[in-house]
DNA sequence: CCGTATCCTTCCCGATACTG
DNA sequence: CAGTATCGGGAAGGATACGG
C-alpha cells in the first residue's frame, strides 16, 4: 500500500474534537507534533545538514524502524523535513530539514534552556516530595 | 491511601531505561513534562493568580476530575505549583504557581509564537501531502 | 537499502463509584 | 469541596516478518 492512508489529525478545526479539550491552543498544537518521543530527536539529528535513513537509525540510538518512518512521515507531511529519492539501485533516500523545520530552533533552544537550568530543582523538589510520604 | 505512591519517573538516571532512547537530552526531559494533554492548559490557567480546585476545574472545560488531580500532583511533585490547604468546612484548596512554575513562561511563549506563526503553513503542506495520494 | 504489514504489550486517560 | 479507587477502551510504540 501506498501513503494514501494516514491517521489524519486534520487542521483547522479550531475547538475540540471527542472531549472538549483546548485542542485550538496553539501551545498544545504544536506541542502534539512535537512532544512525541522521537521528533525532537531527529530534527536534532538532522540539524547540521541531511542524511539518510540508515545514518538517522545510526545517529538515534534505540529508534525502531517503524518508528524512524512513521516520525518522519509526519515531519514530511506537516513542511518540515524534505525528502529526496535517488532512483539508484540500491535506493538512496535523503532527509533534509525545511526551512520551516529550521525555524523550529528558536522554541526548542529556549525549552533546552529551561531544562538545562531548572531541572536540577525539579529532581531536588522530587525527591523532596517522595520523602515527605 | 495518601500519596505516598508516585509512578516515579525517577529523576537522575542520565540515559535511558527500556530502550536506549535519548532520555537525557534536556528538551526531551521537559518535553516528557509539558508534553501531555493538560500540563500547560492548567498553568495557563493559573498564569494570572491562584484558584482553587473546582475554578480550575471549571476554566479547563473537559478536564476530568481524575487527570486534574494527578496532573497538579506531577506539578506539585516538581516544584512548579504550590499547594495549600485552608482546613476550613467544607475544605477549600488552593494552587499557584512556584516561581519555577512562573518562568516556564519564555519557553512556552516561545512554543506558541512558533506555533502562530508556522501553524497555517503546516495545515497548508498537510492538506497538500494529503492531495497528491 | 528503505521501507510496509501485522501482532502484541504498555500506558494514558476517561467514566464511574465512593469517602472525609 | 476535594479528592481516591477501580475498570476498561484506545492509542503509542516495540518486535518481527516480509516486499520493491
Amino acid at each position: 500500500m501506498g501513503r494514501r492512508h494516514f491517521v489524519v489529525t486534520t487542521s483547522v478545526e479550531p475547538p475540540l474534537r471527542g472531549s472538549p479539550y483546548r485542542a485550538g491552543c496553539p501551545t498544545r498544537r504544536i506541542l502534539d507534533r512535537i512532544g512525541d518521543r522521537w521528533t525532537v530527536l531527529i530534527v536534532g539529528a538532522l540539524w547540521d545538514g541531511s542524511a539518510r535513513f540508515s545514518e538517522l537509525r545510526r545517529r538515534i540510538e534505540g529508534i525502531s524502524q517503524k518508528m524512524l518512518t512513521q516520525t518522519l512521515r509526519g515531519l514530511e507531511r506537516d513542511g518540515l523535513v524534505r525528502r529526496t529519492v535517488y532512483p539508484e539501485v540500491p535506493v538512496r533516500v535523503e532527509y533534509t530539514l525545511t526551512e520551516a523545520g529550521r525555524s523550529l530552533r528558536e522554541p526548542l533552544r529556549a525549552l533546552e534552556e529551561w531544562s538545562i537550568t531548572h531541572l536540577g530543582d525539579v529532581s531536588a523538589s522530587q525527591e523532596a516530595y517522595d520523602r515527605a510520604d
